[in-house]
DNA sequence: GTCTATAGCCAGATAGAC
DNA sequence: GTCTATCTGGCTATAGAC
């Protein structure tokens, strides 16, 4: 059955280059090692991806797609706002979990091109919270809130949640904390996060 | 005069091959490359440096007691907590807003060999501020502030100091601003983030 | 200390058999 | 659709003249 052969082969070499892409970066990413890692050779893998660029970006996008689809559409919701905060921040941190390569991924990316990067971004759906942002404003004009850019407070929820995935090696090794324990600090964030920007965002 | 020549030339490679890293990454850059910045042929480049490795953990080591000397030690002063908070996170982003390579040359390094890296950052002196942690676990005794885990404090702290630099141009495409108004949302956030670290250590 | 020229290797890509 | 063999180019590193 060649079609069903040729999802499975083009299948593990998509998984194939995604691990090593992720590991190595773009530049240092090996055909040969994606070749071997899929179990098939490196002619084989031009015969399904024309290029080395051709294949990172079919997984580029798959990665934003999966993070549109997968975390941003809950900024869109009409859920109130600390409880949007609440749910948004917890989701975002379990789903890192469970989607460790996509930080490593696109961090990779940032420094080589970024113009590209963008495009992807925009065409994979990725755009500004608008509803998030309206209804800080509204909130803010309310006077339930502090004022607050609301830009500012994306910045910060991304921060919170995002970059202890990031640091995590460094923060490991100059904190001297093992594997299991910085994943426990990170559990405990899903339900801290949320209540620090919560604090940050009322009046005194 | 030779000697001076040599450190003209020395110093005229390190700085061409910072910014052909932080631009390309340890795999994507070229010696050639890094020779025509310097305005010198790549056999000099070898002469002066044994090879690309040995050049590169040069320029991390360099970079890394940069950000050692240069912010880090405020962690260990005398300061009160509060006040500490405070002129750390100023710190902090207008040092990386004058060093914006460091960010890019860090992360670079993060996937490609976590153990060197680490190593490096204990080679250069960068541990856990031991000081900072203390007064944390001090004014959480006294009462003064919330139950807090001093290392969930400092990713915070280090969180909302670093990833808007790292995020830059993602946010930047994604919220539609341009370079210019991006640096003045940064500059916001040196009186900013201090104030929402503190708003979350206070009790209701 | 600085250059030109080149060795030697390795990676991406293709030709062509099965 | 999958393989072996090979081309081609580019990159690190060195030899050797000045």
């Amino acid at each position: 059955m060649s079609e069903h052969e040729m999802q499975n082969t083009r299948e593990s070499i998509l998984i194939a280059a995604r691990n090593v892409f992720v590991k190595k970066g773009y530049a240092g990413a090996r055909m040969q090692e994606i070749a071997d890692e899929a179990g098939i050779n490196k002619a084989l893998l031009h015969y399904y991806f024309k290029n080395k660029e051709t294949l990172f970006e079919m997984i580029l996008f798959e990665a934003l797609k999966t993070i549109q689809s997968g975390i941003l559409v809950v900024l869109e919701s009409e859920m109130d706002l600390f409880e949007k905060i609440r749910f948004f921040c917890s989701r975002y941190i379990s789903f890192l979990q469970s989607n460790t390569y996509l930080v490593s991924f696109i961090l990779n990316e940032i420094n080589r091109d970024q113009e590209k990067l963008v495009k992807y971004f925009t065409r994979a759906g990725i755009k500004a919270p608008e509803k998030l942002m309206i209804q800080i404003e509204e909130e803010t004009l309310k006077g339930n809130i502090r004022k607050t850019d609301p830009r500012q407070l994306v910045l910060n929820i991304l921060s919170l949640c995002i970059f202890p995935f990031i640091a995590r090696p460094i923060v490991k090794g100059v904190f001297r904390i093992q594997e299991k324990e910085y994943n426990e600090l990170i559990e405990r964030r899903k339900k801290e996060v949320p209540e620090w920007i919560i604090s940050s965002l009322k009046k005194e």
